[in-house]
Order: structure tokens, then sequence, then C-alpha cells
DNA sequence: GCATGATCATGC
DNA sequence: GCATGATCATGC
């Protein structure tokens, strides 16, 4: 297609040249006016559009090949990625990194080795351009370009772990349950919405149930770390659990080896085999407790972190019950009456409904003994939140925008009013407030799970 | 025993 | 200083 550039190496070069400069600077200047209407025009709704003026004035590809699908040069997939100034990590992706749309109806034939997701983005020329609200695109800086080989230079553990996420997605697709992806699924590799509209669907295997069209991609969180210590080279700050123990399994495996010969046994008997004595008063003993299993000394987990996987330590009542309910991050009130569950216009999401479409918990559960202070450890899990819940969160969801809206902060959705989630405070005390779209202060408040919703998630 | 509102403790 | 996770107090 194009003669100039055989080798990837020679494309890593042109992409180089336009570090710390913006389209706007060599976009010929004859031809500025009229691509700036073009952003004008385009800008907020053509989400390729900034693809696609770098394939034609930063590579000089001809305006009629204009489509990401065809830079292919040199087995090489270009990938224009927005990123934000961050106060300690110097940048952080905006987005995710965004692949191929998955033909539900093929996939289901593919293996991993000669998949069409390998064969087209094993090699990427990632090309991060510094986002700013306010900015034109044309006028975004670009701050750093590499090559990335998914095969070649990224760590085995990585590696297959991503394998084991295709994997799973595709099993899912096997089975009929399109529709019941989630982005939490998986761990480095996600299914992600790619939603035109809510009203798009697309076939899948051996059902008349229709899926959203989802893609793949790198989730956001393990394209951070990708770029701050592969791309950029910055020192860890967290703790690696398969670097300790050299494991070359998937995250799953490796976490729940590391409970296994605790499983059933006391804190007092886990204290002893660990060789570790502490009293059991303060309020992260059983964190502290679950981090010495783990062998890690403090709660920041390399794999957890790349994975947006939150630890959660739940202790169950003798009985089994489950006093606690668990939280969500504390959502600001303005933005909370502002937000659309579903934005497809932005490809956007509401904070919950983002939650709880990409996190991914890993619950340790622990068992109070009857008449004692020993706590027992019953069970080490992950989780996600299923798919067949979330139109009963949007439900909460939607009541609790619409009390914010309106200003009823005593009608926000109760414990009893769903089975499935709640509105609670979250903040320091009932001074600990925010500024609400009426003007006034509402103490801090979260959504939260509910305990008995939680209980039947872990299986008690 | 549970729902609800509230606060505490820790670490980033 | 604040977010997050963990827990408490009260009243029905």
């Amino acid at each position: 297609m194009n003669e100039e550039y055989r080798t990837k190496e020679e494309l890593l070069e042109r992409a180089k040249a336009v570090l710390e400069k913006s389209l706007s600077d060599i976009i010929p200047s004859e031809m500025l006016e009229v691509v700036r209407a073009e952003v004008t025009m385009y800008g907020g709704r053509r989400k390729g559009l900034f693809g696609e003026l770098v394939e034609q004035f930063v590579f000089d590809l001809a305006t009629n090949n204009r489509s990401e699908a065809d830079f292919n040069i040199a087995g090489v997939e270009l990938k224009t990625n927005p990123i934000k100034r961050h106060p300690t990590k110097t940048y952080v992706s905006k987005e995710r990194l965004v692949f191929s749309m998955i033909d539900y109806r093929a996939i289901v034939h593919e293996a991993w080795e000669t998949s069409s997701f390998l064969k087209k983005n094993r090699r990427l020329l990632l090309m991060f351009y510094l986002w700013l609200a306010e900015k034109n695109l044309l006028d975004y800086e670009f701050k750093f370009v590499r090559l990335l080989d998914l095969l070649g230079d990224i760590s085995k553990e990585d590696i297959l772990q991503i394998r084991k996420d295709w994997e799973f997605i595709v099993a899912k697709i096997k089975r009929g349950e399109a529709h019941l992806l989630s982005e939490a699924d998986t761990y480095y590799l996600g299914a992600c919405t790619k939603s035109s509209n809510s009203a798009t669907v697309r076939d899948q295997a051996d059902t008349d149930i229709k899926a959203k069209p989802r893609a793949f991609s790198l989730k956001q969180q393990y394209l951070n770390y990708l770029i701050q210590r592969e791309l950029l080279g910055k020192e860890a700050n967290t703790e690696s659990i398969f670097s300790k123990i050299r494991a070359v399994a998937g995250v799953e495996d490796v976490f729940l080896s590391k409970f296994g010969p605790f499983l059933g046994k006391t804190d007092d008997e886990i204290k002893r085999i660990i060789c570790w004595e502490r009293g059991s008063k303060a309020k992260n003993y059983k964190r502290l407790l679950v981090n010495k299993m783990l062998g890690v000394t403090s709660n920041r987990i390399e794999e957890l972190e790349k994975a947006n996987i939150t630890l959660r330590v739940v202790t169950l009542e003798p009985s089994g019950t489950l006093k606690e309910s668990v939280s969500f991050p504390t959502f600001d009130y303005e933005t909370l009456a502002n937000e659309k569950w579903e934005d497809e216009e932005n490809e956007t999401m509401a904070n919950f409904h983002l939650e709880l479409e990409t996190r991914k918990f890993l619950f340790v559960v622990f068992q109070k003994l009857k008449d004692s202070d020993a706590i027992v450890l019953r069970k080490a899990m992950f989780w996600n939140f299923p798919m067949k819940d979330l139109s009963e969160a949007e439900r909460v969801f939607e009541v609790a925008k619409s009390c914010v809206k309106d200003g009823r902060y005593g009608d926000l959705p109760k414990i009893s009013e769903s089975t499935v989630a709640h509105v609670r405070p979250h903040g320091k005390n009932s001074t600990d407030k925010l500024p609400t779209p009426q003007g006034t202060m509402e103490m801090k408040r979260c959504f939260w799970l509910n305990s008995k919703y939680v209980q039947k998630a872990i299986g008690y």
C-alpha cells in the first residue's frame, strides 16, 4: 500500500518525529483550514477522527485510506491513545486501549495462537498524546511513542493471563452467554462495550438472545501499569505476588493457592503457622493477617492493582449471616445528578455503573466462632457483579439520581427497597459534607451492595 | 435480628 | 487531608 515504510523501525522513527508537536504543527498550512472545519463539524461524534488524521498527516496515507482497519504496515497496528497528567504517576491513560470488535459468531471457531485478535494486534505502534478537555484535538501534543509486541515485550505471567482472559471470553460466547459478558469477568484483557446505541445488538452463536457489541481491550488499570513500568520505565511501588513465588499461572490460581493451606484454620492457628504474633484488637488486624498469608508487607499488590481488583475481608457471624454491606466510592452529588447510567453518545457510563462493570473483588471470608473471639478462614474467592442483576442496580441508581436532582435526600433508596443495592452515608461523620445541585450541603454518601446480596454471592 | 445512620482507623 | 475499608450504636 505504502512503499515508504518497510520496517516497523521506520514507522517508529516517523512517529517519533512528531513528539512534543501537535497535528496543527504538522498539517500543511494550506490544508489546516479545511481540517479545522472538519474537526469542528465531526470532532465530537467521530471517535476515530484523531487516528485517521494521524494516519493521513503523520504517515502520509492517502485520504481515501482513512480507516483504522487499513493501517497495518509492516505488521504493525497503530493505536493513538489519550493520556492525562497525574500528580504522582506523571501520566495515566484517559481510557482503556480498545482493539477490534468481537465477532460473536466467528470467534467460537478460533484458537488463541491463530486468533484474529493476535493476528491483528500483536504488534502495536502506540502513540500517546496529552489530552486536555479544553483543547481542540488538533492541538493535543504527542508525549511518547513506543512499539509493543504483545507476545514479546511483556512478562510471561501477563501474557498467560491475557491468553486466559481471551479464552474465558470465548468460552462464555460459546455457551451462548455473550449478553452476560462483563469487563470485570477478566483480568487484563477485557470485553468492553462498544455501544453505538443500546438498541444495537449483535447475533451470537446458538441462541436468539441478542448481545451488546463488545471489543477486546486492555483494561485501563493494566494499561496504566504498562505505561508506568514497561513504557516509561518507572520503579515499582507495589509488591508482586508472582515474582515472590516465581509463579507462572493465572492470577486467580496463584492467589487462591496462597490461601489454600489456611482454609478452615483459626486466626491463632494461622498465626502459629506463619510465625506471627499480634493482638487482634486493631481494626486492620484481619487485613494484616491476610497480607501475611499472601507474603506481602503492604496493601499495594501489583497483580491486584493491574486488574482493578479490590481485596475485601468479610466476616460472617457464627450463624453464617453477613452483617456488613460493601461500599463503593463516595459519590459527588452534582456528578450523580448529571450522569447517565449509559451515555451512548459519549461512550461513557455513570460511575457506579462503571464500577460494577469493571471492578473485581477478592473476598477473603472469615467466620466468627460462637462464644469465642476466634475467627476461622472459610474461603477466598474472586467475584464480580453479575450482569443479570445489572438492571436492578440501574433502577436503584435512577431512584437515587432523581432524589438528588429533586433535593429529596430523605428518600434515597434504603436497603429494604432493593435486593441488590442501596445508598447510605459514607463520610468521616455527619459533618463530612459535599455540595448539592440545590446549593446546600449534604453528608457524604455512596452506593452499597446489600449485605444479604453479598452473603449470597459468597455462597452463604 | 435487622435496618439505618453514623463513626472510627489506617494508609496513601 | 482524604479515600477507603471496617465497624459501631441505636431503635424498632
